[in-house]
DNA sequence: ACACCAAGCAGCAAT
DNA sequence: ATTGCTGTTTGGTGT
C-alpha cells in the first residue's frame, strides 16, 4: 500500500519523465483563470499527458469538467495532510489546485504516437464538391474561384450564374441558421462594396435551413440550394445495407 | 499475464456493471458517422465512462481524438485475431470500430459522483453585472431587461439610454469581433420592426474589439464600450499577489 | 501575433 | 425535437 509521499514521489518522477499519467481518485477543484470555478468532492480521473496539458473527468459525459491547456507546470505536493496537485500556467494566467482525499489507482507510462487523423466529409469537403459540379447549384453556374479566404472575407465558393451576375455561395454542412445568413449578407455587401457593382447574388448551400433563416434569407434577396455534403453517412450506410442483407 | 479472451470478458463484464472504464493500448481507429476518419496505429489511452461515452487520448493535446456519445453500445469481440472494440450509436446513425494490437494497461471500477460544477466569469455574469451597475455602459442608462430571451432573440441587455432611446446591449467576454457585430445588428433591426420605430441604439460591451468590427459597428452607427467580465482573474491576482509577498 | 471561421463542435435553455 | 447561442470553446489558416 502506497502512502502518500510515495504518490507524490511517482507523480513527480512521471511528470519529469513526460509520461501518460492517469489518476482516479476523490477529489475536490479550484480553478480560476478565465474564468472561476468550483468543483465539490466526487470521484473523477485525472489525465497529465506528455505534453502537459491535463484533464479532469467525472464519470459521466464527453467532455472534461475542469482541465488545462498544455505547456502547464505540475506539482504535487503534501499539504493539510492531504494530497494537492498545483498545475500552473503562467503564460495564460491560469492555476488550478486539486486537493486529492483518496487515490482510486494510479497509472503512468510513455506512450508513442506519430500519426494524425484523416477526416473527410467537412465542410471544405462540400465546397470542392461544389466547385467541381458547379451544376448542383444551378444550370449555368460557373465558379471563378474557392475557398476565397482572402479578399473579401471567407467567401466558400464565388462563381457567375447564367447571366453572368456574380454570386457567392456559403456552404454549411448540417441546417443552416440565422447565423449562415447573415455570414452571406456580409460577404455579399463587402463584394458590392468592393467591386463597385450594385447587385451580387448570396446563395446558401445546405441540406437544409431553420424557417427564420429562410425568411431572412428571402427578406434580402439570397436563395437556398438544397445540397447534401460528399460521403456523408456513405460508409455507415454501405454497412447498414449489409447487416441488412445478414 | 492476460489473453485477448480475458480481456474481452473483462471489459464486457465493465461495461455490463457501467464502470468507468481505462485502457491504454496500440490501436487503430475508424469512425463512421457526421464525417468519416481514419486514424492508424498508435498507442491512445481509451476511456468508457458510466453512461457509455468513449473517447480515444492520444498522448498529446487536450481534446480526443476520437469519441463516442453518450449511449453508444459497446462490444469488444476477436476477429482476425485481434481485439476488436466495436461501438455503435443507431440513433445518431454513428459507429466505430477499436483494432486493438496491444494493451498496455487495463483497468475499470465504479466511480461515484454526484457534484457540478459551479462557474463564474461567464457572459451571463457580464449582462448582470451590467444590469446591476448600469452607469458602466454610460451615464443616465436605465436597463428594463436582461437576457431577453425570447420576444426579440437574445438580447443580453435592453435598456433605455438618457435620451429616452431604445438601446440594445451585446456583451462578449473577449475580444468583440465581426460575428458579435452582425448578431448585434440583427436584434436592432428586429427591435425595429417589432417596435415599429426607426432608430434604436446599438451596443457592444466587450474588453476590446478587432479593428474591422470596430469599422463594420461604426459604419452602421452603433457604439463600443470597454468592459472587462466580472472576477476575471481576480483570484489569481490575489493569489500572485501573496506569492510575490512571499 | 492577430483576425477570422469551422467543428464529427458540445451543452444549455426556450420554443 | 428544433432553434439559437455561449464556450475556461478548440483548432486551423491566412494576413
Amino acid at each position: 500500500m502506497l502512502d502518500q509521499k510515495d504518490y507524490a514521489t511517482l507523480l513527480n518522477d512521471a511528470l519529469r519523465r513526460n509520461e501518460t499519467i492517469v489518476i482516479s481518485c476523490n477529489c475536490n477543484i479550484r480553478y480560476s483563470g478565465r474564468a472561476e470555478s468550483l468543483l465539490k468532492d466526487g470521484d473523477r480521473l485525472v489525465i497529465i499527458k506528455a505534453d502537459n496539458a491535463l484533464m479532469v473527468h467525472q464519470p459521466t459525459g464527453n467532455n472534461p469538467v475542469n482541465y488545462m491547456k498544455p505547456n502547464t507546470s505540475h506539482n504535487m505536493v503534501i499539504e493539510n495532510e492531504k494530497l494537492l496537485l498545483k498545475s500552473r500556467n503562467l503564460a495564460l494566467k491560469e492555476n488550478m489546485d486539486i486537493t486529492i482525499n483518496r487515490i482510486h489507482f494510479f497509472n503512468s507510462q510513455k506512450l508513442i504516437d506519430g500519426k494524425s487523423i484523416v477526416i473527410s466529409g467537412t465542410e471544405s469537403d462540400m465546397a470542392n464538391m461544389l466547385y467541381e459540379n458547379p451544376e448542383m447549384i444551378e444550370k449555368g453556374f460557373k465558379p471563378v474561384s474557392q475557398e476565397e479566404q482572402t479578399k473579401y472575407g471567407f467567401i466558400d465558393v464565388l462563381g457567375v450564374d447564367s447571366s453572368g451576375m456574380l454570386t457567392v455561395i456559403e456552404c454549411k454542412r448540417y441546417c443552416a441558421d440565422l447565423g449562415a445568413v447573415t455570414q452571406l449578407r456580409r460577404y455579399v455587401e463587402r463584394l458590392m462594396v468592393s467591386k463597385g457593382i450594385t447587385k451580387v447574388r448570396g446563395i446558401i448551400a445546405a441540406p437544409k435551413i431553420t424557417p427564420n433563416a429562410f425568411k431572412m434569407l428571402s427578406d434580402w434577396g439570397y436563395t437556398f440550394v438544397s445540397i447534401k455534403p460528399p460521403k456523408y453517412l456513405e460508409d455507415f450506410n454501405k454497412k447498414q445495407s449489409r447487416l441488412d442483407n445478414f
